[in-house]
DNA sequence: GTTGTTATTAGCACTTGGTACTAATATCAG
DNA sequence: CTGATATTAGTACCAAGTGCTAATAACAAC
């Protein structure tokens, strides 16, 4: 072969366009020393798209994100039992939209904010904070998996108008998510920051 | 004047690029009942670039940023500052729908996300998970407000595919949240490509 | 109405970064 | 040496423009 094979020149074409698309076929010619024709003809066999629709697709992917800010809205997942003060028990269905492209794997803020969610229902006082919390995440959590979660208030110190819940969530019965919330509440005396 | 003021087109035309930078001048033109000509006189005094332009400027903003563990569409804040397995910084603007109706005050799972999205953005490595973490909301963060949330790596254990981050959130120089991150990473000591 | 000014439209050459295609040449393997 | 594969060259064409000149159109003032 020439100065390198077609298969080993394809493969660092690949992964120098990944790495920056805003490169032109005329900059890989001369940086692989081929023609710009050769450039072309790699391209087309590993069906990398010319340069401005490459700038497009970043752009649009970018466009998209801005529009959409976020996603978590009001109570992540959904209640299905609740005593207030006591226990309560959620449901989350895990989306493509929830875990990483790249990994499939959930990402953890959206554990967090089920069970955050559920540890702020399952006080019965007008105003909840979340002030501290302790979490692991035990295994990781798969779009398609029905995740429950189980609040438990576990001490109340109206003292310090603090009140402790803990997490469990789970995935066919397998423990995923685990957290100890210490939680503001008002009722119990007097004021708020 | 004709269907509609210049100055009005124009007004139109800077808000229509804006919300979409992707339109051409033909579908403008189209769109306002004038000329092409007209449109690129009109960009041409507003100094509004062209659509290829206008595009790479879109895709060139997220890509600055550029981050090799995750791509930033899954972060949630924006990034402005980012040092691998070192430090990063983050911004996020605390709108009406991150607050709790009856209180305004932000929830927590909101201000964790962009912690939690900003310590798996802090690793250098294809994988990296939340495996534990111990945070606190210092004080209570309201609509309006813009988070800056920074993140430090402190500590790695290679052995065990661990990396931890400090993260830090502020508003206007006063802290109101802050966490320990304990990520896991695929990559080990040695294993860098 | 005629004149002056601004606004609009038209047309042409040229640019970038390509596609699509054909044809020639080079390189290597058996 | 021959055939397959790889590379290069060259042409026509495209989108979405810029830059330029020139012709109209619209309206306002005198």
């Amino acid at each position: 072969m020439l100065r390198q094979t077609k298969k080993e020149r394809q493969r660092l074409l690949s992964e120098t366009i990944a790495e920056n698309p805003f490169v032109t076929d005329e900059q890989l010619a001369t940086q692989f020393q081929v023609s710009v024709q050769t450039i072309r003809l790699d391209r087309m066999e590993l069906a990398i798209p010319e340069l401005r629709e490459r700038i497009k697709d970043v752009a649009s992917k970018t466009y998209e994100n801005e529009v959409k800010s976020l996603p978590i809205d009001e109570v992540i997942g959904e209640i299905v039992d609740i005593e207030l003060d006591n226990r309560a028990l959620s449901i989350f269905d895990v989306k493509e939209e929830h875990v990483f492209q790249r990994n499939g794997i959930a990402r953890g803020h959206h554990l967090f904010a089920q069970a955050n969610s559920l540890a702020v229902a399952v006080i019965d006082d007008e105003l909840a904070l979340t002030v501290h919390s302790n979490i692991t995440f035990v295994k990781p959590v798969r779009a398609g998996d029905r995740v429950i979660t189980k609040a438990i208030v576990v001490g109340r110190d109206d003292e310090n108008h603090r009140t402790k819940v803990e997490l469990t969530s789970t995935v066919n019965g397998e423990t995923v998510f685990v957290g100890e919330f210490d939680m503001y509440r008002t009722k119990g005396k007097g004021e708020q920051q």
